[in-house]
This record gives C-alpha cells, sequence and structure tokens, in this order.
DNA sequence: TTGTAAGCGTTATCAA
DNA sequence: TTGATAACGCTTACAA
C-alpha cells in the first residue's frame, strides 16, 4: 500500500506538506504543490479513510436500516438515499433488518463500532426499538423515514391526508362497505392511513356501514392471504350492506397480493370490487387493472431525509463537545429541543382499479 | 468516546490485557478476565473498527455495486447478499452505480480508500470497466454477480439454458414468429439468453420463420415502448408468418412494461400474444396474467457470490503479500490461474401469459 | 500470566 | 513556506 510518506519521500517533502497540499488547510508554494501533485499521481497514492476517520473521528458514513429490500418501495428509497449521501461525500453502510429488532440491535453496535457520523432508519415494526434510543442517547444523529416516531426527527408522507383522498374517492363513488387491509397494526404509517380513510369516508358520503379491518405485514402475500381468509369466512358471499365493494390496501405489495387473489376467487377487479394501494411504485401503473394508490414523493422524501440528518451531523460537530450530549438534567424549565418532523405531500393517482361498487344483489 | 484505555483504567490491567481478553489470543486468568469483563459491560465500551482497521489492514467491509435497486431483482439481491456478509461478520457499503461507468469509476476509488476487503460488482452496461480493472489490478479481490466476464471470478445463472427453455416451450407451443425485447446490446446476459432461446427454438419445431430483435435498458419503460414502436412499424399489423405471436422480454421488468403496451393495443396476452420474462421475481406469480419466466435462485446466487468472494479474501490474506499480486511476468510457461466461475441452474416457470399461437388470418 | 512500547496512516500543533 | 512530532484507538511483538 502506498502512503502519505511515500508520497512525501518522493517528492522530497515532509508528510504535512503533502497531506496540506491535499486538504488545502495552509498555503503551499506553486513549485513544490505541483511536485507533490505529480508523485500522488505517479505513485496513484490514495488517503486511507480508516486512518483519516480515526483522527477525524468521522468515518464519513451513515449507517441505512431498512426492513426489506425486495420491496421496491424501500429500493427505491435506499437508492434516492444512497445517491444523495454521495453526492454529500458521504457512504452508506446497508443493513437488511429484516422485521427483526434482534437484528436491529445488533447492527445498530455495528454501526456505531464503525463511528458512522449518522442513521438513516427505517422502522420495519412496532416502535421504538430499545437499541435505537441507546443509539440516539449516544449522541449519534438519527432521521427516521417513512413511519412517525414523536420523540425523533423524521420524514415521512401525510398518509393521513393520502389515507383521506382514498376515503373521499370510494365514498363519492358510492362506496359504503370496505375492507381494509393493513400492515402490522399499530404502526403509524398504517394507522395514520386509516384514520384518513375514515375521515375520507365520512366526508364522501356519510359514515361506511361498515369497515373491516385486518392486519399483517407489509408483504403481497399478506394482501393474497387475507383476501382468501376473508372469503373463506364468508365476507364476499355476504349479501347487501355486508359485502365490501371496494379493499383498501395499506400499501402497494399488499393490494398487488389481494388483485392476485380477488382474481382466483373469480372477483373482478373494478367490476365486482374496487381496490386501491399506497405508495406508488413503478408497478403500480403498469399492472392490469392499473391501481389507484396514493404517489410518495419517494425521492423528495429520501434527499429531505438525507439532508436532515447531515445537517444535524455538522450541528453536532460545531457546538458540541463529543461525549453524547448527556441532557442538563439540573434545570427542568430548560426549553424542549425542537424535533423537527418533515412532512411532505402525497399524490391520488386515480387508475382503472377503482369503479362504483356493483348493483347490490 | 469510552476507549481501551478508558477500560484497562477501570479494571487496573494494562490495554494489551483487555485487548486480549476481547480476542480471546491469549490466556487470561479467569479472575482478570471477569474483571475486564466487568469493566467493558459497565462502562459500555466498544471497539473502534477503524482503529482495528488501521493496524489490521482490513476492514471486514465489502463493496456492493449495483446498478439500479428500485428493480426488485437487485433489491432481493442485495437483501440476500448483505445478509450472507453480515452473517460472516462483514458489513457492506451500498454504491448505487446507476449504470453510469463515471459513477461506477467514482465508487471504486471510494471503495479503495475504505480499504474494502472485497468487491460484489452488478455489470450494468458492458463491461469490462476500466477503473474495475484497476481495481482488480490493486489486488482487491473481486467477485461479478449476475454478468459473466470472462477474466473474472463470478457467480450467475445458466442463462443459455433459460433461454433454450423458453426456446423450446414456445417452439412446441407453434409460435414460429417471435419478437425478442433485449436488455443492453452485448451484455452478456442478453446474448446467452438470446443465444438459448434460438436453440431452443431449434429444438422445439424448427428454425423460427421470423425472429426479431430489439435492444435497450433493463426497464419496464423500454418494454413498453419498444412494443409501441414495434406497433408503429407495422410489426403487429402484419399478416402470415411475419407477425410475432410471442415476445419474449430479456427480463420481468421489460416484460412487465411490455405488459401494459400489449393491452393497451388490444392485443390480449396470451390469446393473441404470448409473453415470456426472466429472473422470476416476485410480482411475476402476482399480476394478470401472470407471468411465465425463467426463475433464478437468487438468494443461492448472492450467497455463492459472498462466499466465493470471502474465500478469496482469506486466501488472499494467508499466502499473499499486500502489494497487489503483480503477475510474475518472467515466466511464460506458468500455469494460468483458475478463474472460477460458478454458474448455478435456472427453473421454467410457466404460467399463464403463454399459449399456443393464434390461428393465422 | 501480564505489561511496555512500537507502529498502523492520518491530521494538527508547534516550531523554525 | 515548511518540517518534526504528538496524537487518534487499537494490535502485537517482545519483555518481564
Amino acid at each position: 500500500m502506498i502512503t502519505i510518506k511515500d508520497v512525501a519521500r518522493a517528492a522530497g517533502v515532509s508528510v504535512s506538506t503533502v497531506s496540506h497540499v491535499l486538504s488545502g488547510r495552509r498555503p503551499i508554494s506553486e513549485p513544490t504543490r505541483l511536485r507533490v501533485l505529480e508523485a500522488i499521481e505517479r505513485l496513484g497514492y490514495r488517503p486511507n479513510r480508516l486512518a483519516q476517520g480515526l483522527v477525524s473521528k468521522s468515518s464519513r458514513s451513515l449507517g441505512l436500516l431498512v426492513p426489506d429490500l425486495a420491496n421496491p418501495f424501500f429500493g427505491s428509497m435506499a437508492e434516492a438515499m444512497e445517491i444523495a449521501a454521495h453526492d454529500r461525500g458521504y457512504s452508506v453502510i446497508l443493513c437488511n433488518t429484516n422485521l427483526d429488532s434482534r437484528r436491529e440491535a445488533d447492527y445498530l453496535s455495528m454501526l456505531l463500532s464503525r463511528q458512522v457520523d449518522g442513521l438513516l432508519y427505517f422502522p420495519g415494526t412496532r416502535v421504538p426499538n430499545r437499541a435505537l434510543l441507546e443509539a440516539v442517547a449516544a449522541g449519534v444523529p438519527v432521521v427516521v423515514v417513512d413511519e412517525r416516531i414523536d420523540n425523533l426527527p423524521g420524514v415521512f408522507v401525510d398518509n393521513f391526508d393520502g389515507g383521506r383522498q382514498l376515503g373521499r374517492l370510494l365514498a363519492q363513488l358510492g362506496h359504503r362497505s370496505l375492507l381494509f387491509i393493513g400492515g402490522p397494526e399499530g404502526l403509524p404509517t398504517v394507522t395514520d392511513r386509516l384514520n384518513g380513510l375514515r375521515a375520507g369516508l365520512a366526508e364522501g358520503g356519510g359514515a361506511p356501514a361498515n369497515l373491516l379491518l385486518r392486519f399483517g405485514e407489509y408483504r403481497a402475500s399478506h394482501g393474497y392471504e387475507t383476501i382468501h381468509i376473508c372469503a373463506r369466512e364468508g365476507v364476499f358471499a355476504a349479501v347487501g350492506e355486508e359485502r365490501p365493494t371496494a379493499v383498501v390496501a395499506a400499501n402497494d405489495m399488499i393490494a398487488l397480493g389481494a388483485l392476485r387473489a380477488l382474481r382466483e376467487l373469480q372477483l373482478q377487479v373494478p367490476r365486482d370490487c374496487s381496490l386501491t394501494g399506497f405508495d406508488g411504485v413503478e408497478f403500480t401503473a403498469m399492472i392490469t387493472p392499473s391501481l389507484t394508490t396514493v404517489q410518495q414523493p419517494s425521492t423528495r422524501v429520501a434527499t429531505a431525509a438525507v439532508e436532515l440528518l447531515l445537517q444535524r451531523i455538522e450541528a453536532g460537530e460545531n457546538h458540541r463537545d463529543r461525549a453524547g450530549q448527556q441532557q442538563p438534567h439540573d434545570d427542568q424549565a430548560e426549553v424542549a429541543p425542537v424535533i423537527p418532523h418533515v412532512v411532505l405531500p402525497v399524490t391520488l393517482v386515480v387508475r382503472e382499479s377503482v369503479a362504483p361498487p356493483p348493483p347490490q344483489r
């Protein structure tokens, strides 16, 4: 390995001169600068970032904790975040939490060992994770993405409004009996979308006669199985107001699975039953029928999260000693620190999968 | 930050003792061991991996270069690789090359700076990338995934066989005129799948009367646009053997886009036109019609790639000095080093999207 | 069984 | 305008 010493020797200068040529932190005479640059080029020198990190106490890297990269929603978010971080000179350490809080704790510990400068955290299950709070207590800047956690900074979309727009649309079309297939019960995204849905239904045409709730994972299999289970329970065989005329899935993956199951039950979407998703991933525009969904501005969410995180990292680097900000407990009356929550707007995208309910049998 | 010195002081021992308690590299008397462990626990000590890496000359991390995480195929591969690496004690630095070879070069340089122990590389465009070869020359172990690059170790599936199975199936159904929508022209995956297709068609029922080829990106938009362009060119208006009765997409994303476009043209799949994909990502089973495709064993590919890479990393750590293995040029007759290529089998999954061709008009 | 000290590749503080 | 040199937190000879 070529080190700064080799370069110094080759250029006939001291290591500090080489270092300063690279950092530009002090003026260097043009001739020596050129000589150093030439030596660097010639030897193919590349500074060792581990060593840099050791002295600067910053690895210029971020930990990204994501539940499920096979879901294209998380995939595109991860992609956009990594790109934003790279643009700002940070690398991203990928961690697949897989909806497992023991894995999460494991990763968090590893990330702290690696001296990451901050954490981008997608909560997968009910929150908050103990290990995450410890990391926060240890002074590592964290930005929570997608889900809302009250006492942590976060970036997410207006899930309530998305649900509300769906509710209004369905109510206006005449749907009064719905099946809501949620993600994990209690997750803010699930609850907010559901509450929004209720509000929208009320606005659009009076309280629904029937709103059936199911919860589970944010996966296609959950949508698929839920529909089949409901069918076995006779939900779709019911007559009149009992029978759901629309299925509202808490995300696009669930909707995808539900669509398949509905078809297997010979229920045609949207003729026999409407269906909606949430997130607006690419395939929703491509499948048959194309899916009515709520579009998240994924790239904006991702870049906003990275921006917010870097902002906090850089703020911390300036006016804080690095021993983990222990809260001053002596002064109860101090101003509570403002926890920034960036909420981005969503867009309802109406496509083929919704229609008025079928005439009652 | 709490360091090994703090622990040593708290336990009343030297730093080397603490280090050895942690590494187990030399026997420690039980009482001191316990005292050290207790101090570690009490202080919440976490070894600094930057410092460890500096002395051990290994960061225990891998660079993962992937073209497009929004594609669920890459998403699930990335997920499986990260998990395999984590299981073996390695972290993964995520790099989104976005089909851009300048970005690739950029990332490669950063990864070398960060002292990654190895590289997991998904080529996105025509190969090989110059910067990658430089990295290889610099002695960094690389495993190429998904694509085949002759003089680099790699893990990929039997693309030829996959194409062949598709070809046989379609020929046996009676298709004699096909449209092949490829990915980037010249990529091994594309070429191999196409050559396999040709072979399979020949085996299944004589040479095809007509095989129309199009190339472009591995994206849904490419499939979508290609179909529309072909339609504008009158491809689907042709009569008799000229008109393609099946569309073979080089991957599932292309097929997804193609399916949408066919539907917009009022061509029903599979009644008017059959359609196949490649990769076997989750949504292929869910969409309507469900897609006939070639299933890759993604998890096996991913873990095999990680295994192969770690094997090479660990081999290098033992019997090689770390100055970049300069090939001994003096001996022309030396045995060429064996470049391992792990080829995994694929499975044809026949679903609704294929049928015999419609009767000729 | 344990401790001392050199060194990993940088940056930063002093002097010169 | 430059150069020594002490850190940074750790591992690992070498000594004791």
